[in-house]
DNA sequence: CTGTGACGATACCCGCCGGGTATCGGGAGC
DNA sequence: GCTCCCGATACCCGGCGGGTATCGTCACAG
């Protein structure tokens, strides 16, 4: 019963089909079955109900669901103690411009609290960069906001956010209480610098690619609205300055609040930013 | 950080010395060695000063020794709830027949509290087999007394008591307050039946091999004490009948109150039986 | 009723890692 | 200086944890 078999374990647990399961840890699917196989086999009963239906926890699994939890968080705990110990405890926390909000704070306490010996560094970014710099290793960890090349990042959504169209207030768009992306099909979009990641400007340019001038900040967005009238988008809820307005747009995937760290990273404390978050956000009223 | 690698190397801080715990592991010296070396790697600092001196833990080593320890002792705990929900934790314990004290009484009362839905099946056992049927499996963990062979056995010592000569109370020699084997050269000595351990036999023998009747039970030693006019030895502090007297033996090594299990078993109430019965016997005040 | 797709299990292969033995190196002590 | 002790190193081997290909079974569509 090692600590890698339980991973797997919960693993499967969680998603409830092994192929998903296999695909999260990066496996394939039969060496993941045999491992859950001989992990039953140890413990003397079967995990999982296999039915063509789908895979069902057993009460056993339940228990063990549980337990495996619980253990492994110690684990990375432990870690986390030793590595304090050693005086290499600490992570750098890249923040996406606008992803700060009532969550991140709560984020902040209760990682404070739970590692009170561990550094936290803090690396506000502009939104050029969806990763924060998570590639290039100034950052352990990012809090931002999806879609991006996840490629050799593991990433964990927290949070979906509905997004609308930031107008001048004057904008006769800007009366309606909401919008569809057709609305806008004529209306001049800014465009993210050259290299941003594709993925990144295609979403925020609802799709397609678009006219306009290039801005690279928040700040730059919202002035490019007012001085431009372009159009900028935005996750809702918001303040802005009131000469700008804000519709809903019903036809746009909402923003995806997401932690993105780098797959084969070690540092056990971003595991345990990555639960902690899961955990504040889970229990933030959206 | 696997848990296999953590018990590896809470055996190294135990005997701060790669070749006894190689042995206590039941492996040769330098996997050990390259294991102690990767979890080092792992950590990002060393956790043993090997002078030669001899091996010291470092403090990062002192901090992942304790949290090794619970994690290792969660695990188990792990196990056995997964057991119990599997309905099949319960180990059968054996006891040798005066073995029973105080002792085993604070044991049975902690382990029920930390198992209480794990079976506890006693087996008293008489004096004859030191390791109360362990061997064939009728017993899976002996609280009974060594030395005896341990082979193919795991043993883990909680108490040593001296021993004394129980005398009948009108014997020259019970007047003294302590006494040496040589002055028991003359005297008639009971034996252990055919077949008994030989390391037991040669124990309560006082290192020879004696002469006299052939007793099987505690009572049975005692009657032959008063009615044979044989030696018996007992440890100190026990009550007798008051016809009977017990002189302390100076020369003579402590009796050894030991757990003893099959190595490889792989029960694990086995392991957190031990572990309590550790714990508890250290707290009592011998 | 049969073709097809989904999904977990099975069969089989390979590289690596956790075991082993033999030996080295260096410090202590007679 | 020789020897002993003890941890580290070198090197080898079998098994296990990973992989791919395929099977068996069930659900569903047509």
């Amino acid at each position: 019963m090692e600590l890698r078999t339980l991973r797997y374990f919960v693993t499967v647990a969680e998603e409830l089909h092994f192929g998903r399961a296999a695909s999260r840890l990066h496996m394939s699917q039969p060496p993941l079955s045999r491992a859950i196989q001989r992990l039953e086999g140890e413990v003397g009963a079967p995990l999982f109900d296999r039915s063509p239906a789908g895979v069902a926890l057993t009460s056993v699994g339940t228990v063990l669901l549980d337990e495996a939890r619980a253990l492994l968080d110690q684990a990375d705990r432990v870690r986390v103690r030793v590595a304090a110990a050693a005086g290499t405890a600490g992570i750098t926390v890249g923040i996406l411009g606008d992803a700060t909000d009532t969550g991140a704070t709560r984020l902040a306490a209760a990682y404070r609290r739970e590692h009170p010996d561990a550094d936290i560094r803090i690396r506000d970014t502009d939104l050029t960069d969806p990763t924060c710099g998570l590639r290039a290793g100034s950052v352990d960890v990012a809090l931002t906001r999806a879609p991006f090349d996840g490629t050799a990042l593991a990433v964990r959504e927290l949070r979906a956010d509905p997004v609308g169209v930031v107008l001048r207030a004057d904008d006769p768009l800007a009366r309606r209480d909401h919008l569809r992306l057709a609305d806008l099909a004529d209306r001049r979009w800014f465009q993210f610098p050259p290299g941003s990641d594709p993925a990144w400007q295609a979403y925020w340019n609802g799709g397609k690619p678009r006219e306009g001038p290039v801005v690279r900040v928040v700040q730059e967005c919202l002035q490019a609205v007012l001085w431009n009238g372009t159009i900028g988008i935005a996750p809702l809820g918001h303040d802005l300055p009131e000469h700008l307005a804000v519709v809903p747009l019903v036809d746009m995937a909402p923003s995806r609040v997401v932690l993105a760290w780098n797959e084969g990273d070690t540092n056990p404390l971003i595991r345990s930013f990555v639960r902690i978050a899961t955990a504040v956000y889970r229990s933030t009223a959206s």
